[in-house]
DNA sequence: CGCCAATAACCCCTAAAGAGGTACCTCGCA
DNA sequence: TGCGAGGTACCTCTTTAGGGGTTATTGGCG
């Protein structure tokens, strides 16, 4: 099965909290002359250090581990400016999981059960700096995409205008239309309009959204 | 414009930051020889400590000062056991004031605008037991009770199933109904049963409602 | 002076939400 | 064995929400 490359071979950092699997891995690996298992270690922590010390150009990162979780893992490798590829190896199927991996800098997402051919063929993909996903997760993943708001994750309070936080803190607090315009003393037609208009400065798609964004950030008492 | 009565009179204590509406207070007292002001403080903490020492019959307390705010000092004075009457003093006209006073267990709402003559009569009440509020917030005391959920101020998690909280979930993460259907693979009609039912039994009246509460009570991820 | 942002109001129209009801199935428990 | 709770599905009907547009008024601001 290995291809032989011309270059030097891709190293490789595990991070995994199953030791069979790692092994796994490593046998895995073994076989390709072109993929090369540097390290491995099941805390996280440690992952980070050796991430450093080693400087592999790929790791492979387990999603669910005790005490720092992989999402924590793969932020703190990225701000301890580990520049490689990061894929990450679990078995969760969560659109959850897989947006938070790839928003927080993962270039990859590889289910475990798949198939060692297929692995190795992804890892090779990977390498070579394409991003990688399952493929029984590409549903999943336009699915994650579709319900993706297209502008900043952090809306801003302040690009509201003073009557349209007012109608914020008053829909945040359950009220509806209607009961806002007669608390506000306006129509219906009116708090609709304000509604329309920060929702749409929010990027948020319903008042639901905003009513959870509000309390969220303290903007509601 | 005392009027006498048999028994020893009401003995009150004020707590309000305003030195000059103290001794207004104070001097509108002396007329009535019903009605004594045997303590005053600006300071709530100090308020306490005098409610405990002094045992007045009633307390005059002001909603807004600095430090520790009337509501608090309400229930600083509830949770210290102080059982007389507490009444409270200010200019806030809102209904979220008014109402987290009378949840917090005062016994009246006075606003500071009101008439001595009229100030005097409804503390005569207040001093018999009776609840008084300031016939000027009898319109906001309508709405508030009429906004009002009739049952347990504080749901409980615990009385959803298993499937309610998971559609709570989705519902404060922003998805309509059909999109939790679709995710959890059932139909949306499915999911409005379960909103119903879930908002029902946490006597709310809104998904929005439902949302906030949830994200308050970290029902969320 | 004209222009723009903010506020308010109204139009039309579709989609979503929520209340009420009935029905059926499965489980566990008395 | 029956009964209730939970889950699913479907029905009807009303209200609410949200998108699109136009119009008008007010207050700055160049």
């Amino acid at each position: 099965m290995a291809q032989s490359r011309h270059e030097t071979p891709a190293s490789i950092l595990i991070i995994d909290d199953h030791p069979l699997l790692r092994r796994g891995v490593a046998q895995l690996l073994e076989l390709e002359d072109d993929l090369e298992l540097v390290g491995d270690t099941g805390e996280p922590a440690e992952g980070v250090r050796l991430a450093g010390e080693l400087d592999p150009d790929m790791i492979l990162l387990d999603l669910n581990m005790p005490g720092m979780d992989g999402i924590q893992t793969l932020k703190a490798l990225r701000e301890a400016d580990f520049a490689g590829r990061i894929v990450m190896f679990t078995v969760s199927d969560h659109e959850e999981d897989l947006v938070a991996a790839l928003r927080g800098g993962a270039d990859g997402y590889l289910l475990k059960d798949m198939e060692p051919e297929e692995m190795v063929r992804q890892l090779r993909q990977a390498a070579l700096g394409r991003m990688v996903v399952s493929e029984s997760l590409t549903a999943l993943l336009a699915e994650a995409l579709r319900n993706q708001r297209t502008a900043p994750a952090t809306p801003d309070i302040h690009s509201l205008t003073q009557r349209e936080r007012e109608i914020l803190r008053e829909l945040a607090a359950g009220l509806s239309n209607k009961l806002i315009a007669r608390k506000l003393d306006i129509t219906e037609g009116t708090v609709k309009v304000h509604v329309k208009h920060l929702l749409k400065k929010l990027n948020l798609r319903s008042r639901v959204e905003a009513a959870v964004w509000a309390v969220q950030e303290g903007i509601d008492r």
